[in-house]
DNA sequence: ATCTCATGTTCGAAAATCCTGAAGAAACAT
DNA sequence: ATGTTTCTTCAGGATTTTCGAACATGAGAT
């Protein structure tokens, strides 16, 4: 290894003072050991990083090119030191959220911000998952909180708090042969329709499935996304959570229609798996458990 | 600035090793200088890296954590003295090349291929572009070589070279009126219908486009991949490349039209700026004049 | 239990590295 | 020219790092 960090940090130094003399100040150094730093690293490296040919130094070609990347390098030393003291004192330096695709990222925006607002280092690690995916995350280890998980813990010992509730409305397209029926629907007319499934991410836990009515022709999909997409297209029929579906309601793209034994809103929960949760994990916990209080995050 | 990089180096011998003294053996210094450089770095952390009270050190969490990331830091500043000696060589750090969309990227893949067998450290940097958006992209400094520009260089001093011709067919879906027309069908015919084009990438030069017949209905996209699909869907019509359309001609969701005046092949030209390439510009250059001779680039 | 072996630590001395401060050379501004 | 600023050189000294030997301590073998 011949790059040290220190000699970075004074090419660092010279190029944003402009010389080597402002830069010994700002490191409370004399200008000769800077000139010193300089030149041992060209010797390391076998380069010239200064042109000094005219009065004051220029940095050459390879010189800009070092400090360019060798400004990442500082940085990202800078962030591992800081993960790495907090992480002495109770925070963790990576904490991983699995977020259901039932909660918009809206309403995980506020909580975003306000986590980046503290001094902390720990780095957010997000991963969208499909209903049961989010415990599934927790249960091999891939995340550390699940946000959204559903009402059905699998087994194990973890920890869950009610988070809110997420209402739904069955919606076809306005093509769609539903949508002029009489209401409420009867189940066996829509079981006559194509259904549009969200397929479980789930990997090891066993798949689930919402409510898709047996014997129907069901199209099964990856994201709440395409099966809206789907469901817009007219190519199928299903459930949406009023969230994601009223910008379309409003614009008469969906066409919301009651339904024999309507699906009642499901249940989100958070949850845990650690016992002794970190400093970082238990700010969320408790600013879950205020946003849940305060009913801000029933969509 | 604690960390430093050769502390790091200790720790991944150490983890690597399985103790103390076997870092030292490969690192040719004795186990007290491990012993010191560890405490050393400890102590300026703040941090208890390792713990003793078993017979051999085991890391701890935080010493876990910070020699995972500290490899990366490793790893990233190995690559950068890489880079920088290769530079002096002639090695460029970093190559950007501008590729037209009209270059298939399985066309591409071989010469990275074998780019990547050279022991150089130079990075490549692949931008797509669609028609003058390569001459742009070489015009404004955000690439250093051109594969696939057009015919028409912008004024400026340019290398340019031939690199091979890409033969179009004017293409329509099988539902597209158009598709049972006479052959070969007449230009006033062509114009009844709404053409696709794709838009030009370019920034600051002057924004071409593909022969577009005066007044007609025109859909404008961003990519030949969309042009092809807005083609598929019978929403327009218009020319694509061969090696583009030839899948979906087989497979009949497009069928190809003879038409009066009908488009000649275009000539794609690889193309540059540096009068004095460095090494890795250069092999570009000799390898693209390679396959132009050998007809290698003709789709 | 005792012995043996390997591991990591401690400590003073030696070596290497790095910093200092004064003196000097070279380029620019006035 | 003259003065100023900038960087370099160099010898001495302070600091950091390494060395080698002596010392503890735990693990496994006898």
């Amino acid at each position: 290894m011949r790059l040290s960090l220190d000699a970075l940090l004074v090419l660092d130094a010279i190029e944003r003072k402009g010389s080597f003399a402002a830069a010994a100040e700002e490191l409370h150094r004399v200008p000769s050991a800077i000139t010193y730093t300089v030149q041992k690293l060209e010797q390391d490296l076998g380069i010239l990083i200064f042109d000094r040919s005219g009065h004051r130094a220029r940095l050459t070609e390879v010189g800009t090119h070092l400090l360019k990347d060798g400004r990442y390098l500082l940085d990202a030393a800078a962030q591992l030191e800081d993960r790495v003291r907090q992480q002495a004192t109770g925070w963790e330096p990576e904490l991983r959220l699995a977020v259901s695709d039932l909660v918009p990222f809206s309403a995980l925006l506020p909580l975003l911000a306000e986590f980046g607002q503290l001094t902390c280092a720990t780095r957010l690690r997000l991963q969208r998952e499909v209903l049961g995916g989010t415990w599934d995350a927790l249960h091999d280890g891939r995340a550390d909180l699940a946000i959204g998980a559903s009402d059905q813990p699998p087994p194990g010992r973890y920890q869950r708090q009610p988070l809110g509730t997420v209402p739904f409305v069955f919606a076809v397209a306005p093509e769609h042969p539903l949508a002029r029926h009489t209401e409420p629907i009867p189940l066996y007319v829509i079981r006559k329709y194509r259904a549009v499934a969200v397929g479980d991410t789930s990997r090891q836990l066993p798949a689930r499935s919402l409510s898709i009515l047996e014997g129907q022709d069901v199209l099964t999909v990856s994201t709440l996304a395409e099966k809206l997409q789907v469901q817009l297209a007219g190519l199928g029929t299903g459930y949406l959570p009023l969230s994601l579906a009223q910008p379309y309601i409003d614009n008469e793209k969906l066409v919301v229609k009651q339904v024999e034994d309507g699906k009642d809103p499901i249940a989100l929960f958070y949850a845990w798996k650690e016992p002794q949760p970190g400093k970082a994990l238990d700010w969320f916990i408790r600013r879950l458990k205020q946003a849940a209080d305060a009913a801000t995050l029933t969509y």
